[in-house]
DNA sequence: GACACATATCCGCCTATGCGGATATATAGT
DNA sequence: ACTATATATCCGCATAGGCGGATATGTGTC
């Protein structure tokens, strides 16, 4: 029940799900998500510790990277509400406005290391 | 954006998820909720007031009560997420304790001039 | 080891929101 | 109008959590 909730809550605040439309392109490292959502890199580092510790993704580390990505081995209500919210965060303006500069961004990107 | 962080906030506290499990039984009153969930006046009052205000729940007033339910006309999101959650709020323990709770209150409820 | 870079965490500040008792409001019955 | 009942709102208090600059930690390069 406390886990339930908790699943809510970290969709309960609009950078958060900003993140999440985004990773639903794929994984994304921390600098990545500052450079499209335009925001200090303690704020996101933050949202995406609440997102990680909340069971909504995970973070592997490559160099000097973490790269975050969504979590494939949640439970049912985690994977179905996955699939819902997809969907749903595809139509939101925000989150399109975010995913054509991350398109923009990931044309300019440095080269790098490991990926 | 604001809307659909707001419906996710609704659902990240244990008794409203409690209050929502409740009513997928059907429609239910404020003092219907106070026995079942054991809990103050106001606190049930207050959870309901959250729940009406982010889109889930409507209530009607009938003679001295007010009873709420489900709204059947939110959004696409809406619709989809209560399908996923009424089903998976019926497998948390919690939830199924107060369903019994609760088919055993309504067995003894004193009659209603309005149902 | 010194440095540069990416990330995580700490800090103070501020707002949102949880709680439940007390109070205000609305309605029905007499 | 008075009373009883149901509900909503107010109040003070406590905690969670948002923010972003500052600092600490981890990693690769030289």
């Amino acid at each position: 029940m406390k886990e339930t909730a908790k699943l809510f809550k970290a969709l309960s605040e609009e950078v958060r799900l900003r993140v999440l439309g985004l990773l639903c392109h794929g994984e994304l490292c921390v600098c990545d998500l500052m450079e499209v959502l335009d925001l200090p890199q303690s704020t996101i580092s933050r949202h995406l510790s609440y997102l990680a510790n909340a069971g909504w993704i995970s973070g592997e580390r490559r160099g000097v990277w973490m790269y975050y990505r969504f979590r494939e081995d949640g439970g049912d209500l985690q994977q179905e509400m996955l699939a819902v919210l997809s969907r749903h965060l595809a139509v939101l303006p925000a989150v399109a406005r975010d995913h054509e500069r991350l398109a923009q961004y990931l044309k300019t990107r440095r080269p790098c290391a490991c990926c």
